[in-house]
DNA sequence: ATGAAAGCGCTAACAC
DNA sequence: GTGTTAGCGCTTTCAT
């Protein structure tokens, strides 16, 4: 079966014997026509299966309706849940949120991104972009909002205060009695450094260091890869801190395969308060970075950005929010 | 700040002293030119910083170089991972994927569906659609590929067998002593009675009936609200079937926090084999159901379809893998 | 080697 | 009310 093009505007023009102005009007609703002419058009619209060609109606109002929003990798439920914050308010101002995954894979991000870029209204980028490329984004146009530090006035952002969160997660094993915390980080990414800084710094108010740690991916196969290691370090870490939940349930899980008990033995918290971390056994202790609340504002600040035509104002900072559970519960004794 | 319209290829024309049939050749490299013209080239695009507008492009060459992907929730790893699968396969052929979230929401669904399709060569779809619109699909003039059992001869489709994966998971509870195993099923959803019927067919064949239980929503939170109600049945069930992982582990968690015990008061198991699933304590049996490698399998058959115009040939049936983990260890007495 | 011109499917002024 | 026309930014014959 070969793929025939779909009607045209013309197509419907000739067939209801009317002019493609008229055809247009109609179909966009902004004018009335006599009811012979509009019933002649219903009926030339039907029969042919016309369809409006959206791509061809944005080439000549440069709005398409739709925004982009570009993720590094949508099988972490942190990405996956911005996604879904972003994707509610779009929907709810009539937009379509195209989202691509970039696979954390810078050489395909450019080309992903400038392809998505083309299609749509304003862009959301989650990512480790270079500094020179943003530049790129900043002058493309349309608005764009990244997650992260502002990297340029005219770039707007949405983050969660990591630091203020590590920072909290180190009062709650301080309380819970722990005192050698290990660092299970992810150097690559954007947040990793502020995490970590907050941890010291809380962890330091009693005197204590923290050990670091690193995954080769942020994920659950990453944190299981890297248990060993930290299991392994003399004195052995009675908490461990992940850069993120994946990474946290990874190495939780590999912990209690080699017979090391969690929490009794070593405490495990994370990031991100993805939707498994209360059903782990035990129930991961996190910190929620509000994710979907970010695909939120991000989506607002677009359509903001689009009313406006401007793209000032303040950034977004939320607060995160600790998840005390029972993989941090306090050492007995 | 403004957002100012980018460069076109007429003024890099008029900067270069050139016709923008000349640039337009130029920037697709279809052709050489003299050294000074070329030269002459690079410099204008350069200092008004030109990007092609591949939208402006595709109208013209009737092609994207870009394909659709819409699930159903992308909070559902299994969809995440068939992102994964197309995504990979796409890129490796130069093309990009754009992936909308359908929400579980059908009255968003066409118009997100319709949105996409305009701007892509083709469309995998994961959705509920009611046959008629499924005829719309058929009628878009480009390939689309559906998961789930052909509707009609110009949409081929991809899927793992739900039956098949319900019956081994039905032999492997039998071996494991189990008598009385409840469904915990998500009737919305295409698969459900397939893999209800593949685990009643497994069980009989032991003259063991499967009771039915039913989740609202196929998520976590879905299966955990629905753990009451399976545990307080009477006589209790000593097995549970999950429409998918996501129900299993919500179940699995309040079981346990309800304090009955996994595996041995209850055995647990789900569809998909999430990546969480190996981690989970008890580590969750489930039937892999080839997520990643469904995603491929339809993106290669929107390449091939593009490349014959035609959308024709056998559908894609895939086999399930049991995954046999500690959730159903074998009953003990 | 380079350019003129037609046109992809549609919208938006402006006529009538 | 309805039609004419000029593009949106680009590709693609076909001339020169």
């Amino acid at each position: 079966m070969q793929f025939k093009r779909p009607p045209t505007i013309r197509e419907v023009a000739a067939a209801a014997g009317v002019s493609i102005a008229t055809v247009s009007k109609f179909i966009n609703g902004q004018q009335r026509f006599s009811p012979e002419v509009e019933e002649r058009l219903r009926q030339a619209i039907a029969t042919l299966g016309y369809r409006l060609n959206p791509q061809a109606r944005s080439m000549v109002t440069g709005r398409t309706r739709s925004f982009g929003l570009a993720v590094l990798d949508i099988r972490n439920p942190h990405f996956a849940n911005i996604v879904k914050g972003a994707n509610r308010v779009a929907l709810e101002s009539d937009y379509s949120l195209l989202v691509v995954d970039l696979e954390e894979r810078p050489t395909h991000e450019r080309s992903l991104l400038e392809a998505l870029s083309s299609r749509v209204d304003g862009l959301i980028v989650s990512s480790r972009i270079p500094d020179d490329s943003i530049a790129w984004l900043a002058e493309l146009g349309k608005p764009v909002v990244l997650f992260g530090q502002r990297p340029r006035p005219d770039i707007r952002c949405v983050r969660t205060d990591g630091y203020r969160g590590a920072y909290l997660l180190s009062q709650h094993l301080l309380k819970g009695g722990r005192k050698r915390v290990a660092y299970l980080g992810f150097p690559n990414a954007r947040w990793n450094a502020e995490r970590l800084t907050g941890l010291r710094s809380g962890m330091s108010e009693q005197g204590h260091t923290v050990s670091e740690f690193a995954v080769e991916w942020p994920t659950m196969d990453g944190g299981q890869q890297a248990a060993a290691a930290i299991l392994a370090a003399q004195p052995r870490p009675d908490a461990v801190v992940a850069y993120n939940d994946l990474v946290a349930i990874g190495f939780m899980s590999e912990a209690t395969r080699l017979g090391v008990k969690v929490p009794d033995d070593i405490a495990v918290a994370g990031f991100d308060d993805i939707p498994v971390a209360r059903h782990m056994h035990p129930a991961l202790t996190t910190v929620n970075m509000r994710s979907e609340e970010q695909g939120e504002a991000a989506m607002r600040l677009l359509l903001d950005a689009l009313r406006d035509k401007s793209m000032t104002g303040d950034d977004i900072l939320f607060e995160p929010q600790l998840i005390p559970r029972a993989s941090t519960a306090p050492l007995k004794s």
